[in-house]
Formats: C-alpha cells, structure tokens, sequence
DNA sequence: ACCATATTCGCGAAATCTCTTGAATATGGT
DNA sequence: ACCATATTCAAGAGATTTCGCGAATATGGT
C-alpha cells in the first residue's frame, strides 16, 4: 500500500523530470522540444516522459508522430505547489534564489486576492509576458500576450493612461521583472504579480485558451 | 536548482518513510515507537528519520536520550494529501482500496463543510476514535475523545438523545467505521466523517490539545 | 514503395539507494 | 563511577536507478 503511493514521489524524486514536468506545466510540448529544453537526449526524456505518464503526471496526446505531454490536470499544479513550498523553507539554493529573487527585486503582488482587487479598477490591464505558445496554451482569464521579444521591440501598444500588472511563469520566473522594468523605463506604470498560470490552477482558477 | 528541489520527492520516494511520516502525522513519537509500528529496525528507522528530516518533512525534539520525531508543520500535511490525490488517480491498488473502502461501508460525511453544518445542531457531537496518544497531540476542534476500545467495553458515556460524528486518522482508516457500527448497534445515531486531523490541517484548520 | 522523422525500446556500465550488522555516543538513574 | 537504554554512526553486500548508445517501430509525405 505504502509502496505504491510511493510511486508518485519516486517519479518527482529526478532532477530532469522536475525540470520536464516544470516545462509541461506551462504548455503541452513534444518529446524532442522538452528533450532540447533540458539539454537530454530524446531518448532519455522519453524515458523519464514515461515515468512520470504511468504515474499519472502527465497525459500524452498523439497526433501524427509527435506525442504532445502535458500536465495531466489541477492535482497535479497542486502537488507541485506544495512540493515546492515544503522545499523552500528548508533547502538552502531554493531559499536564496528566492530571497535573492525576492529580495534585490521587489517584492510586486504576493496573492491573486490582491491581483484581483487591483484588477478591479477598468484603467488596470493584466499582462503575460510569458512567450506566445504559452499564452495560447493557457492564460490567466483576461490577460493580454505581452511576451519579452515583443515588448522590447515595441509590438505591442500599451496605451499610456493604463496601469499594468504583469506575470509570468510563477515566483522563480524573470520574464515578468525584466517586462516590469522594460515598461518603467518607458514611462508606464507596472507592477509584477509574483505568481503564474500554475498557482492559478493549483487555486482552482480557471485558464483561458487561444483557438 | 532542480537537483536541490528534487530531494523533498526523494525522501518520500520510500514505502517506509511514507508510512513513518505517515505516524507521525497523528502525533509525535520516539524512533523506538515508529519502528516497531512500520515493522523496521531501531538503526533503519533513525536512518529514515533523518532523511526526512534533512528535508524539513519533520521536525526532532530531543528530552533526555529520547528523540521525538513530528511533521514539521501545514506545509507537509498539505503536501501529503495532494500526493495522496495524485496517486488514488492512477494507481490500481490505492483506487481499489478507495472504492472497496467507499463503496463496500458507506460513504460518510465526505468534507468538513459538510461536518461543520452537522455539527451546528447543538444536539450533535464529534467522537475522536483514535488511540487517546493521538487525540491528546491533536484533535479537531470540541472533539470528544473515543478510543475504539473504550467504546467496546463501555468506557465512554454517550447520551442517546444525541447523533453522533466521528472521525478516525482519515479516509483509510478504518476505527471510525467501526466505532460507526458499534454505536449503531446500541442504538445511536452515528455518522462517519471520512476525514481526519491531517485533511483539517492541510486545509488550514486549527487543532487542540491535551496538558 | 520508399524515405525522413518522432518516438520508443533494449542493453550495459556507473551511480545511487537500502538494509543489516555491529559499534559508538549520549543521557539519566543508581 | 558505572550501568542501562535510546539513538546515531559506519561499512559493505545487494538491489535499483540512471543514462548514453544503437536499433527498432510507427507515421506521414513523396
């Protein structure tokens, strides 16, 4: 009995399918794509894509030869959640990079409560400024693509009389920050909301999708 | 960085530190206690405890030669009801138990909502059918203490004018329903709560203490 | 039919984990 | 001081996991 639901931890317990099961958090991909990703061979992460498939980690769609992974739903947002919040109190890199990322930075929107609350207000705008396939394969309701490549080329008009709040991939993500200061520098006021599309569905919210 | 987070899965990724953390989840206990619970070796359970420890799953407080071992805090019971989530989606043995369990007695209250409003009679009262030891480190909020065995033998004095609740160490624990089907048989009124201490803690609930 | 490509499988060496055994350490009582 | 006991440490055999490499499988296009 035990033995078995150790099964769920053994599969998490490797650094290379933390990382994959990370990248499929944020959209589906293929083999290859998060095989390149994570500097593996294809076959190795195929292997690890397998492990963490019979666990129940993540669903594989096929379509053609490719096989699209993904995260296989909330629960599983949700284990990676807490799993992250048991490790940060302890180890020491996970402590530092977020003191280190939360501290020379600033701190921006901790919660979704006050992201909705500053929300609220018509002139506030959402922002993800995660690159576009993740924002098409899902985004917090609302929010507007604003990728970093778009934005430092100025593709994307913000009209000036806005406030922004901008996310990203989650707390360890700097698209946001680097989008936050890249819109500052032009005059416009943004703050970063320190939590992406993972905390949003391990919270229970809803995604919207493209097409 | 994914190294580092990748230990937390690591120590879980064991069917004997599952169910040491499991113990203790219910209330503190000695290395000498888990050990003989989980069926291992003095040597073999300190091992374990420390790699549960090295990860802040849980916490030691040392008082003359012995060393009590406990779950370190919310985060780790939260983290141990996703996981559990997790693995009843996918793994044949946990979802049987779950059905034989669910489906063969019957459902019970299935959430603390639920309870809360069945406990808002004034005329209903919550039983705590687990050791004394483990009721006296925690028990839910007004819970009565009610050890399976001293319901068998009549130690525990229940009025009939009232209907009961009672709740055990959580959905596969099987003391509640027992408890359920002794009271029953004298002619109570009796409901199963098919959570425990550890649901009501990870969902941010308070306990209370004995001494 | 044939080819290109995406994925999966199988094997073997290296690394890691597990458990037992026996000893070492530390604390409290006599 | 000495002893009993709770816990921890250390080392080694055995089991499991990891990962690269090469081959096998499968699908879609030409």
């Amino acid at each position: 009995m035990y033995a078995a639901a150790a099964r769920v931890p053994a599969a998490l317990a490797n650094r290379h399918r933390l990382e994959l099961l990370d990248l499929l958090s944020q959209r589906p991909r293929t083999v290859q794509d998060v095989a390149t990703e994570a500097g593996i061979t294809v076959a190795n992460a195929s292997q690890h894509l397998q492990v963490l498939g019979r666990c129940g980690l993540v669903d594989v769609e096929r379509r053609g030869t490719f096989a699209f992974y993904r995260a296989a739903g909330p629960a599983v947002y949700r284990l990676l959640v807490e799993m992250r919040a048991v490790a940060a109190t302890v180890d020491e890199r996970i402590a530092d990079a977020e003191r280190a990322y939360l501290g020379s930075r600033e701190p921006g929107i901790p919660t979704f409560d006050e992201a909705r609350s500053a929300l609220a207000e018509a002139r506030t705008a959402l922002l993800d400024a995660r690159p576009r396939e993740e924002y098409e394969a899902a985004h917090l309701p609302g929010a507007i693509s604003a990728p970093l490549d778009a934005l430092r080329s100025g593709k994307v008009a913000l009209p000036r009389s806005k406030r922004y709040v901008v996310y990203c991939r989650g707390p360890y993500c700097v698209f946001a920050d680097e989008a936050v200061a890249l819109l500052r520098e032009r005059g416009l006021d943004a703050t970063r909301l320190s939590l992406g599309p993972a905390e949003w569905i391990a919270a229970g919210g809803e995604v919207q999708r493209v097409g």
